[in-house]
RNA sequence: GGGCGAUUAGCUCAGUCGGUUAGAGCGCUUCUCUGAUAAGGAAGAGGUCCCUGGUUCGAAUCCAGGAUCGCCCA
């Protein structure tokens, strides 16, 4: 038998490239999952990233990560087949287009073609396709790459109808007018997703404002009393539909004199001087009328005003009072009766601002909630484009973020103003154009989640979260939120809302479809494309009686995260349900960066969840649940018009009489925890906890820079995969991922990083291997031998053997138990820590076997190179796979083998060896202190240890001799020749028995003597202390022994363990060791010569009298060592090597034999 | 502003149930071993365990508040 010989050197890219080679050649991959055939799923899903643009270190990350799982279970015998996946809709997709054809609206767009801008878009999206597919197969991530589904496929698509529908026919999508942010440049709303990435800090002009009463009502208000309210958007104080104040805050009538002075506003006082009376929260009186000194950093200038609070008056008191607005573009009674009047709402803080809240219900979330308890009529007056329409007539067709300034002026000169003044804040912009967003109340297309928010709780449960606190943390929080999903876009490169709207404007009808052979068969129609605009097109006679309408689709397309989180069953073209039985459903595992938490995580778990609701009774494809119906029930501050919704929704479920009240009762307004409104559905019937559709999920960190930075273009200190692969290999890169950290604590990276990693393990074990390989091919006989020989026998080298397989069995099982949790880091650990012992101990110890040829440690250490390379092979699977395929090779991958089982364990083994090396690396210790070189032999090691561990270091005393190169060990039990004890009380025993007596008892055992309390202690004995006048036993546990050193030798020591050396040399030793520095000067000349470790030598030695007469005292050992057949000495020839033993001269000559 | 997480040696990270003198690797200094190894071993230098307060006989560890950093949200 013969193996590849092993360079000591590989590079481990150009190996990698070579298995990549094996491994297509051998279609291992595919062979894998072929084997598993018939095996028990187990069932990844993988979450689709975009392939329009190129993929970062961070995508690295996630894909080793969904790759060794997977390997693992494979390997375990389960059948894990891997689909891959494409996301390919979406808002950044049309965006980048758009800069591509320099188009800047969606009239622009429209006016260019839907058509072919979506062409264009279906185009882009795998533009960085191949980068992908290199890299994935590269960094060894098996996936099914051939096969990957896609979200804009056609059977993709009509799966997501399919789930749109089965939502709808659970009453559970609406269409709702509610307020969201908005983008006036791409006019579409943005998912919370994509607020989030665009806050940018601002400076806007923020208005304090005046708001006379004219008629108090039945509040405690005196007409002509101004209420201040504060705005950092005066855009939005023409549509001024009302004023909100808390009920139960404290609020105060104050007489002022003298004016603020306006910084923004600087062209003068904003007049009257008259004395007035203004209205504000107690609480915020100083802020913002600071009279005397100036206040906090935001507070108004203090100019000279003085006030006098004439009465604090509760929340309460003020509503009911009607005020003028600031501006007259809208008549207060087009609001409805309580336009611009003050009404009561929780949401009000005196946190900042004045307390009184200026409310215009379509642009802000708070603001449209109270407009629809409080039953106000919307009036916008800004138009999708941005701009205010014609009612608002001096400013019409202007921008409204362009006109804060000129409004704020137009206050002043009214005299409505009471303070001007720029707000730094941060305001959320457009992420891809940087437009400030508005936010906007309109109709959008939403999925009644809130209603079923418990259920998703419930789901929530059973997902056991890597790292634990994401589950009730972050995502766990985020559940309890939960507010309606926001399910429509208004572009065109998406998945079309699969909605029919009747034109009839009397009869509004709506259905949703489901499949496209309904729609088909609807309409009469083919359809080519489900895409826009080809299914806009496809039109079909309204049902209803009567009607002679024509049913159109509505224009939007839907949220990409409802495509994603649709993969599970729209990957295979299939139901939930259909996937369900196939046993696909649900994963065992996914993984994903923890941004991931809010986006493909939730819409996996909203859709699952959403899914396992019962159908309505009548459920027949007309969407039912519309606002229009519920406009007038009340609803919490925070989800506005949903919530509402919800009540009518709750109906839908629940089957009738009793359990619908029951429902009801559950979301009476008002109970308090901003949630109110959410319908549990147990309520009505289905009372099993929803399956989630996930049960393992690994949630990712960041990846930073060296310096902590977040990794991004414009920072320029993005590391570049292929950089890395190319000077470390894709090994290498996994193995610091999966190894240097939790993978959720984000990772401080840089390519050194990754070198270090390469040589404390990658190297060691690749040398170890080498060093196999050499010498079995090396050895001249082929090994009949079992590995089993010997076991049993108590020699050193069976010892050996079976410490370091006790170790394998160890390695196996704790590695196996922590992939099973899904804890990468230990295991990976525990494998290194094996290498290390195996190079650093094993091999080490074995050396000379393997130089002889010993079959038993060759095979040892074959086996578990071998058990390591299959540990390894979701790790860094190209080195386990080169390891193993010349170690073994029956299979033609390691990826194809069953995973190890662990063998037998000898505990007691195990532990001599760790007390045996502790007592080495004391002695080694003491050998540092003496200055005497390791290779001079001593006569002599004491070590003071008793009972197990001296029963353990004597049974592995030749190693422990060996190590410290000394001939004999003794033995003493107790240190009193060497040195004396110290005792201590153990904290650990004794501070649970005596608690606050502690330092008494510890006082106590100070006063004891240390020799004799250790000796009976040791004997088995109890040691009597007294406190407070109580007699307590201590026993041997309850003592700390420790060895202090005794003036004249030479000692170490550790705990109650110790090793001394007996320091003496007489000329025999010294003779020993001089024969052994001769020896390492010889193997010194071998290697300079460039002599092959088997080469035999003939030897000359000449030089000082002492070396020679050393040599020759121990010429056997010098010769074996050296492997000389012949040595002559006094002579060498002219090609020799000189060395310095001692200061003296040696004079090597070598031959080859 | 809110939520979640983090903060331990120059750097990267461990640290179990609260327990004696807080560890490892890298890097640095000195020594040492070696016919697999750019490796290994020993010693040394290097610590306000982010800060403050609390609980406790005892806190890196538990609690509260704060600081800084990161993420998510507003």
């Amino acid at each position: 038998m013969s193996r590849r010989p092993v360079d000591p050197n590989q590079s481990f890219p150009a190996l990698e490239e070579q298995i990549l080679g094996r491994w297509r050649e051998r279609d291992v991959f595919r062979e894998s999952v072929r084997r598993r055939q018939d095996a028990k799923p187990w069932v990844f899903y993988e979450g689709p990233p975009t392939a329009n643009g190129r993929p970062g270190s961070h995508h690295v990350l996630s894909r080793a990560f969904k790759d060794i799982f997977p390997r693992f279970q494979t390997m375990r015998g389960r059948l894990v087949e891997r689909k891959g996946g494409w996301d390919t809709h979406g808002l950044p997709v049309e965006i980048a287009v758009e800069k591509q054809l320099g188009l800047s609206s969606k009239a622009e767009i429209e006016a260019y073609g839907i058509a072919e801008f979506n062409q264009r878009c279906r185009d882009s999206v795998f533009e960085f396709l191949e980068d992908w597919n290199a890299l994935t197969e590269r960094i060894a991530y098996w996936v099914d790459l051939d096969d990957a589904y896609r979200t804009l496929d056609p059977s993709y698509v009509e799966q997501v109808w399919g789930a749109i529908r089965q939502i709808n026919d659970k009453g559970l999508l609406y269409e709702g007018h509610r307020v969201v942010p908005y983008c006036p440049r791409c006019g579409t709303a943005l998912s919370s997703h994509e607020v989030a990435q665009g806050y940018q800090d601002v400076v806007d002009t923020s208005a304090y404002v005046r708001f006379p009463v004219v008629d108090p009502g039945d509040s405690a208000l005196q007409p002509g009393d101004a209420l201040l309210a504060w705005t950092t958007t005066p855009w939005t104080l023409v549509a001024n539909a009302a004023l909100a104040v808390h009920p139960e805050l404290e609020y105060v009538r104050v007489r002022v004199t003298g004016r603020p002075r306006s910084e923004a506003i600087p062209k003068g006082d904003a007049a009257p001087a008259e004395p007035e009376v203004v209205v504000l929260a107690k609480a915020l009186l100083d802020r913002v009328i600071p009279t005397t000194k100036p206040g906090p950093e935001n507070a108004p200038v203090p100019s000279g005003v003085e006030y006098e609070v004439l009465e604090t008056l509760t929340g309460a008191q003020l509503t009911g009072a009607r005020y003028t607005p600031p501006f007259g573009y809208i008549a207060p009674e087009d609001w409805g009766p309580r336009g611009n009047t003050i009404l009561p709402a929780d949401f009000v803080t005196a946190d900042d601002g004045t307390g009184v809240v200026h409310t215009a219900i379509a642009f802000g979330a708070d603001d449209y909630a109270l407009g629809t308890e409080a039953g106000l009529t919307i009036q916008n007056p800004v138009g999708l484009d941005g701009r205010y329409d014609e009612r608002i007539t001096d400013y019409a067709g202007q921008k409204v973020k362009d006109v804060d300034d000129q409004l704020v002026e137009d206050l002043r000169r009214s005299g409505a103003l009471w303070l001007g003044k720029p707000y730094e804040h941060s305001y959320p912009h457009c992420w891809r154009c940087g437009t400030a967003l508005l936010y906007y109340a309109k109709p959008s297309w939403y999925i009644a989640t809130s209603k079923i928010r418990d259920r998703l709780v419930a789901a929530n449960e059973q997902v056991t979260w890597h790292p634990e606190h994401v589950k009730e943390g972050r995502f766990g929080k985020w559940l309890q939120g939960n507010v309606d999903w926001a399910l429509s876009r208004e572009r065109y490169w998406g998945t079309p809302l699969p909605v029919w709207r009747c034109d009839d404007e009397g009869c509004d009808h709506l259905h949703c479809v489901g499949t496209f052979d309904e729609i088909q068969e609807l309409s009469g129609q083919e359809l080519p494309d489900p895409h826009r605009p080809y299914v806009d097109e496809l039109t079909f006679a309204c049902r209803q009686e009567g009607c002679s309408g024509t049913m159109r689709r509505v224009p939007e397309v839907i949220d990409v995260w409802f495509d994603s989180g649709s993969m599970p069953f729209a990957q295979r073209g299939q139901t939930l349900q259909e996937t369900q039985a196939a046993g696909r459903w649900p994963a065992d595992y996914i993984c994903e960066a923890q941004d991931q938490t809010r986006g493909w995580f939730y819409s996996l778990l909203a859709i699952a969840t959403l899914l396992q609701q019962p159908d309505a009774p009548d459920a027949d494809g007309t969407v039912r649940a519309t606002p229009t119906t519920v406009r007038a029930l009340p609803a919490t501050p925070h989800e506005g018009a949903a919530t509402a919704v919800d009540r009518e929704l709750a109906g839908v479920d629940a089957p009738a009489g009793a359990e619908r009240r029951a429902v009801d009762g559950d979301t009476a307004p008002g109970d308090g925890d901003g949630s109110g409104g959410t319908a549990t559905l147990t309520a009505s019937g289905t009372a099993l906890n929803p399956t989630p559709p996930f049960r393992d999920v690994v949630c990712l960190g960041l990846i930073l820079d060296e310096h902590g930075q977040k990794m991004s273009k414009s920072k320029g200190n993005i590391v570049v995969p292929w950089d890395v692969i190319d000077r470390y290999g894709a090994d290498a890169f996994r193995w610091y991922f999966f190894t240097s950290k939790q993978p959720w604590d984000g990772y401080r990276f840089s390519t050194d990083a990754i070198g270090e990693g390469v040589r404390l393990f990658l190297r060691t074990l690749w040398n170890t291997y080498g060093f196999l390989v050499m010498y079995e091919n090396a050895a001249a006989d082929s090994r009949a031998s079992t590995a089993d020989e010997g076991l049993g026998d108590e020699s050193p080298s069976a010892l050996m053997d079976r410490w370091i397989r006790s170790r394998l069995s160890a390695t196996t099982t704790e590695v196996t138990e922590r992939l099973e949790a899904f804890d990468v880091t230990f295991a990976g650990r525990a494998i290194a820590s094996f290498v290390d012992d195996l190079s650093n101990w094993y091999v080490r110890r074995s050396r000379r076997r393997f130089w002889e040829g010993d079959p038993a440690a060759l095979a040892t250490l074959r086996e578990c190179l071998l058990t390591v390379s299959q540990l390894l092979a979701p790790f860094t699977p190209f080195v386990a796979d080169e390891i193993y395929d010349n170690l073994d090779g029956t299979e033609p991958s390691v990826h194809l083998t069953d995973w190890p089982a662990a063998g037998p364990r000898d505990l007691e083994l195990e532990a001599a060896m760790e007390t045996a090396r502790e007592t080495v690396q004391l002695g080694l210790g003491a050998r540092g202190q003496s200055k005497l070189k390791v290779r001079q032999p001593l006569h002599e090691a004491v070590v003071v240890a008793a009972d197990r561990e001296r029963v353990a270091i004597e049974r592995l005393s030749d190693i422990v001799r060996d190590e410290l190169n000394v001939h004999e060990l003794r033995f003493v039990d107790n240190a009193d020749e060497l040195g004396s004890y110290e005792i201590k009380p153990n904290y650990r025993t004794l501070g649970r028995r005596f608690g606050k007596a502690m330092p008494q008892v510890a006082e106590a055992v100070a006063g004891l003597d240390p020799a004799r309390a250790a000796a009976t202690v040791r004997a088995g004995g109890t040691v009597g202390i007294t406190i407070d006048g109580a007699d307590h036993e201590l026993s041997e546990d309850d003592l700390l022994l420790r060895m202090e050193p005794l003036e004249g030798y030479q000692l170490e020591r550790e705990g109650s363990h110790a090793v001394a050396l007996e320091l003496q040399i007489d000329d025999a030793l010294r003779r020993e060791g001089l024969a052994r520095e001769v020896v390492h000067a010889i193997q010194a000349a071998r290697k300079a010569a460039g002599l092959e470790i088997t080469d035999r030598i003939r030897l000359t030695l000449d030089g000082a009298e002492e070396l020679l007469a050393s040599a020759r005292e121990h010429e056997a050992y010098v010769t074996g060592e050296t492997l000389a057949v012949e040595v002559e000495y006094g002579r060498v020839g002219a090609q020799h090597h000189s060395a310095d033993v001692e200061e003296q001269e040696l004079r090597v000559g070598v031959l080859k034999a």
